[in-house]
DNA sequence: TGTACATCAGTGAACGCGCGTTCACTGATGTAC
DNA sequence: TGTACATCAGTGAACGCGCGTTCACTGATGTAC
């Protein structure tokens, strides 16, 4: 993979350098998707991808430490976009849980790299967009025991355990293979129902 | 941190090389937890630690990756005899599974570089030790169920379910810093009983 | 007990590579006249 | 409408670094005589 690949872009226009940014970051998430890991990351890897050369990229982002934040932040926003995305226009609380956190899990599933970015990097300047994603979850289990659907007494630590639990589902499966996992559906409402201690409809 | 830090160590006598093996093994682990990421584990980094220089270790590991994959197989062996040890002459089974379920998470938030290697790391190679825990894990869950303890249908199901939100509370703890996380003993109990479906002694 | 020799664990120099980062620069674009 | 100029997004060469890996070697040790 050389810079021939991928067509030398079009130069921006004054003022649009601003367009490079989302393009880097898009060409980022494809570097992720592709290798899995966080260090394959390099600003060398992303120029290339986006059809730039590297010291372009300082333009944008202080090193490659603000590259990887920056990249993590978004990560947890798409994340929670897609969250909202699949609990859309569903209105039973614990039906809203489950396809949250089947979307979690899925896409943890599709996109290791990403998930690991997420969920084993230490970086506090991307931690509220973690924050963000966690406390939308603490909401829908606390929706789930309004409804009497939950016999959570503490949402926000039982919604804790259950970032735990989903997280460590995504990973277990990625990492174990080999052994006879039941179907991806099943296990994340088992996992959800036990964790966020869902109880039956009356 | 330079070779001069650490005193260049006694040549091994011939036929005695097989103990360098062992060392370097324990300076690599030395290297994983200080500094947190499979990645620092380099050979030249593990070769400084032990007081040899990097060609050294061609003697012993194929390459840089086999010495991952035996760190890796330790890391399983030495969690497993960790958790035999922390369990031994407990007769309850829940407490045995607690205790158990404890150490695995302890261990994993004191030495988070070594948790990341065995539950992040795809490597065939190193995988059977990973299955050989796992399995402990899954006779505990059935000794409880065997003693009336455990709700559960599915031992090996629940098992994979618990060790899975173990690893995800090692990784959402080491994570996601200024939560109010709970007392850890406390979180792992409340994971291990509603994920193994404990229920209480009659 | 003394000496010559074989063994082999570990050395030291060297290689090519990809990395982050710097710096002086270039040249397409928008604007002022 | 035509030309000179300023802007600034992006270039290309260069740097020092740590990495994995190779290779010919060295020299302390155990052994045979």
């Amino acid at each position: 993979m050389t810079s021939q690949d991928t067509p030398r872009r079009r130069r921006n226009k004054p003022g649009e350098g601003g367009r490079l940014r989302e393009e880097t970051l898009v060409a980022a998430f494809e570097v992720l998707h592709e290798e899995g890991a966080v260090e394959a990351v390099t600003l060398r890897a992303v120029a290339a991808r986006a059809g730039i050369t590297a010291p372009a990229l300082y333009g944008h982002f202080r090193d490659v430490t603000h590259l990887h934040s920056e990249l993590r932040t978004r990560a947890f926003e798409q994340l929670l976009d897609a969250c909202d995305a699949a609990a859309e226009g569903i209105t039973d609380p614990v039906d809203a849980l489950h396809l949250r956190a089947e979307t979690i899990v899925a896409r943890g599933i599709e996109f290791p790299g990403r998930h690991l970015l997420m969920f084993t990097r230490i970086d506090d300047a991307s931690n509220d967009a973690g924050h963000r994603t966690f406390d939308r979850l603490v909401a829908v289990v606390q929706s789930c025991v309004a409804a009497g659907r939950s016999a959570s007494t503490d949402p926000a630590e039982d919604g804790a355990y259950l970032l735990a639990a989903l997280n460590g589902l995504v990973m277990t499966r990625t990492t174990m293979t080999g052994f006879p996992w039941p179907a991806l559906r099943q296990s994340v409402h088992e996992i959800t129902r036990r964790i966020a201690r869902i109880v039956d409809a009356p």
